[in-house]
DNA sequence: TATGAATGAGACTTCATTCAT
DNA sequence: TATGAATGAAGTCTCATTCAT
């Protein structure tokens, strides 16, 4: 009935807002996308408001609107940048040539809980988030996608070098093998930190990986040596990295 | 829990709720209950508000409060009404007297997805409730680590047995493939249940996990016999289990 | 993709709220019913706030919402009110038996000018609030279909009689001829307030009526007696009734 | 004019903005008129932003101001325009030579009405803006007051000549017979547009204004050849011109 | 002349919970 | 036991306008 109902549901429909021009925009808007990440990362998504985010950047409450839509694009985009990032530390020490299978696996696994690690209170943020707002589910299922596609492709291979049981079915494997990774991932470190210890969750993980797809799981000291740089940042409150 | 919520539940904290007395206030607090469920089910744990429940139950707002606390904890009742039904259907037909480990981890495996099949809208309000309030998320870690514990100790007993690779730790093991388990239910059944498939995902889930811990996993159709009692209910909206 | 846009849109259809059950409630809608027109008259409906409207009639902000669902829907209903009384002003004293069609032409006319007098502000703020509100310029809309169609009716009853001009379209006429009557009252109530005259308006508005459809318009001082019983409230400010 | 907008307009009461002096600044505020103009016929006054206004004329938003005090004096500026507009359409074809007085009439309603129609979508704004700001709401009145003053002028003429009903008052017949015009003109073109026919209204229009004050109208199709001159642009969306 | 960032008051609305009856 | 009215803090978002560059 009201026009500015109307008003809102035309508008929703309008241009994305565009970035900012100038040196002092930039740095306003970083501000905010800090500001919010801070928040974020202490109060989880529902209890950060806008209102705070402003505050904290020291802008006023309308300058959010400048740079952002609602809560809900700010946050898309630091999770955004997040899984940059995620990519990032994954990705950053390629493995040794010629380093068994097992030895990829368990380094991808010890990445992705680093990673983890590294943001835990982001990703327990973003866990929550996915439940509130379909957007934002959205770009988590789209994270998903990527990441089981690249496993299928990778188990696949695997499987037609002889590497990988030939019953296995690598569309399932990869997602339900993803599934245990990233719940792991969560409820250890973002549930149970106390108690975490990255390098042998990351051992046993590992192990439980290669032995569900017929790999051989070698594994002692020594073979490890190549994974100890992974550490990047302090850990997180509450998300000790014992061991590493 | 949000910070709102949690404040005024420190300033409550007053002496819990007494059971109803009368027939007729027992008739009310299971109309609340009922009408809670439903709409949980339908809008989640966020976007119900007490208001609907009681409307819905047909009683005035305030009798809501004649019989729970808060929100919260009508719906930590709700969901412990549902982890008895869980276990009911997860257990209600044993496994054959002599059957096969693999066997029996299969029946688990189904189970449970059958019971998060026949729940899943109520699972799926869980694990947002669980985000954003501390006190479910504490119900739902007191009954995860009360499965693991089990799990734990079946794990080690088939060890001793030797039907288990010696290298698994029995602790992780459980943790770790129930996470799986329940990360793979959640993932297929509330967030893809389009394509869900109960049959075949029970299958490769049961696979990876019998290799997993090293358990061979002999698997043909006719063994399959046993399972086929599952299915107890129509299937929740977007949760089809075909192949059943 | 916030979902509370989306829950808002969800009980956008959800049921209208019900009337209050205790003389309480009754007496807390009316008053927020009287502090809505006191103001929607003062301000105008843009410049009117729920806030303003809660404050004034003493109770909480929230409360407004325990028994409207918006600022339109409680002007909407303030205005369906005033057109009751409208209709009741119009049609206090019927006619004489036996007067001629221009008196009454003309005790329809001053009828309108007089209720329209009586509620000045209030139009001014429907001719307002018609322009910012679809729902509301509907309701306006649907009134005016109701006095038109009426009028139509009249007006080709009396062509049947041979008291009107053959040439006359009953329903062109009617519209036109509304519009005229309404729109003068607008213009010289809420526009040119100081200048006005009730009485003078009324003869004008009727001699050129009548002209217009054929009907002879006698009129002399003696003929009005039977109009004098119009005014019923004092004039609203800044709308003189003179020679009343 | 809301009072937001007021109190800032008092505040403000600067010197009025002087006119631009390069080219590059005349094309400038041409633009910005343009854009207004165009976006105040989609959304109206109210739902008309500043900002729009700007993006749309692709300068910044600061510009705007450069060149306009406020959103309600580039409206009035774009609506002053517009009733130039108005008169040059309504006086292009001058009346022939001895045609009788209810062709000139005819002619003139034709003449407005096809304006009206020309111009639909803004003159709804102006009817809106009307109501929000004591500024605009004036540029309309001494608009009609101009057009009253002509019209009783002509009433007056025409009656001293003998043309016209002696009993009627010019200056109420201008004031109330405008009032039929307009406002007929707005509630069939605007809020009725789909049903709206500029011929046979202009015709009712004229019979009624004519017997209203005692000019005998005679019509035939031959009579009305002048008339069919009068469309100049296509009708605006929703407002179809039938039979012209 | 132009830019575009910044402002901040203010609007509407929701909802868990309390309280008087 | 039941009622339903009342509360009021909190939240999201808009936008005309100013200002520093």
């Amino acid at each position: 009935m009201s026009n500015q109902t109307e008003r809102r549901a035309r508008q929703a429909a309008s241009q994305p807002i565009a970035p900012p021009v100038t040196a002092r925009g930039a740095r306003t808007r970083a501000a905010l996308k800090r500001s919010g990440r801070n928040l974020f990362e202490k109060h989880g998504f529902q209890d950060t408001s806008v209102n705070q985010i402003s505050t904290r950047a020291r802008v006023a409450h309308g300058t959010f609107y400048t740079y952002f839509d609602s809560k809900e694009q700010i946050f898309g985009e630091i999770i955004h940048d997040l899984f940059m990032e995620f990519n990032r530390v994954m990705t950053e020490q390629p493995p040794a040539e010629g380093a068994s299978l097992s030895h990829r696996i368990e380094r991808a696994n010890r990445g992705y809980l680093t990673a983890y690690c590294d943001n835990a209170r982001l990703m327990a943020a973003l866990e929550q988030a996915a439940t509130l707002s379909t957007g934002l589910a959205e770009i988590r299922r789209a994270t998903r996608v990527g990441w089981i596609v690249r496993n299928t492709a990778a188990i696949a291979r695997w499987q037609e070098r002889g590497d990988v049981d030939e019953h296995i079915d690598p569309r399932y494997a990869a997602e339900i093998l993803g599934c245990m990774v990233d719940r792991t991932a969560y409820v250890s470190i973002v549930l149970e930190a106390s108690s975490f210890d990255l390098e042998e969750t990351s051992r046993q993980l590992t192990r439980l990986y290669c032995n569900a797809i017929g790999i051989t799981y070698f594994r002692d000291v020594t073979s490890m040596r190549d994974g100890l740089a992974y550490a990047t940042k302090p850990p997180q409150r509450g998300a000790s990295r014992r061991a590493t």
